[in-house]
DNA sequence: CATCAATTTTAACCTGAGTTAATGCCTGCA
DNA sequence: TGCAGGCATTAACTCAGGTTAAAATTGATG
């Protein structure tokens, strides 16, 4: 049983025009979502109305609310679609019950948490060490395309920068 | 076969002392570690010697440098004994080896990863969404006991904010 | 107990980024 | 084709936090 096949067997593929929600903050949404195509977007939004991008989730990622599937509470974020976007869902619930009887799903979920771990752990240590310029750098470097996928203010709001912020930031590279 | 039974078994018990380095950030070191008793710091030293620290690690934590470990890279970061400590070390291959055969180790290994990420991810969300300040008061919040242990020093460089800037905040506190 | 080193606080000055608001630019849609 | 709404840039002002340096406090050790 590999885990392709249990997303076929066990999960129901969901299509989503531009601008639809998956979730949203403080939704209960207990399922595990692989994006077979499209861009999606997760976001905070704080008590003032301030958005803050949390990733951009793009074909072939996974995606789930750990506060809602795994702890069981409301998700702490919500999730939006930024094209046309197509996923497969699956209860987190029936991935985990068959992480118990299926080695190679059992494999297949830890390969992914290390991979979400490290995607967390290397952004932990840009905010930690870096400023947002050296942040932008990088993103520039490292995912070209997003840049003129994604709008400015999600860029931003993503590099935990104001629009107004990268304006700048952008502007002192251009004249230097 | 359970965790701590395997931990038994193919773990070595390790004894460290104040200011004793467990591995320093650019070293191989493939080990996972269990903290039996003790305090530990793991942290980033910048090419302009810049330290930031990346987490404290109590007793029945568990640390390993994913990029050394997993990707088998260097560390990302060096760990530091805060106070005399006791580990169980065991090879990072060897747990993996083992959740290949034990459902019990895997479905452990599934739960570390877990508080893992979502440990990382609270982290993630309190720079992209927090003031300094309020990541300060939540810090306060949640760890008391840390505070009274660490230096500020080292809160300070854990929040991401000079000494400097964490004593003003501290004092803004103070008048308010 | 005295002293030296490390930690913490305070002060003065500087800088990057937030805020607000005005302007110009696209793009989608009627 | 023309308009409305969102996006990006620019400017003026404010402020949190960085930097440097000096003073005050605390701690560790001979």
């Amino acid at each position: 049983m590999d885990f392709y096949e249990l997303l076929r067997l066990e999960g129901k593929t969901i299509e989503k025009a531009k601008h639809e929600h998956i979730f949203v903050q403080g939704d209960s949404d207990r399922s595990f979502y692989r994006v077979q195509s499209g861009l999606l977007k997760a976001y905070y939004t704080s008590k003032k109305g301030k958005e803050s991008v949390k990733s951009f989730i793009l074909p072939e990622d996974t995606i789930c609310s750990l506060t809602s599937a795994y702890s069981e509470g409301g998700c702490s974020f919500s999730l939006i679609c930024l094209e046309a976007t197509i996923l497969i869902k699956i209860p987190f619930a029936k991935l985990y019950e068959y992480s118990q009887k299926h080695h190679e799903i059992a494999n297949k979920i830890i390969e992914l948490l290390l991979g979400l771990a490290m995607k967390k752990e290397k952004r932990e240590f840009e905010f930690l060490c870096l400023s947002a310029e050296e942040r932008y750098h990088l993103l520039v470097e490292a995912s070209p395309k997003l840049l003129e996928t994604v709008t400015q203010n999600d860029i931003a709001r993503y590099l935990g920068v104001t629009p107004v912020g990268l304006s700048r930031i952008k502007n002192r590279e251009h004249n230097n």
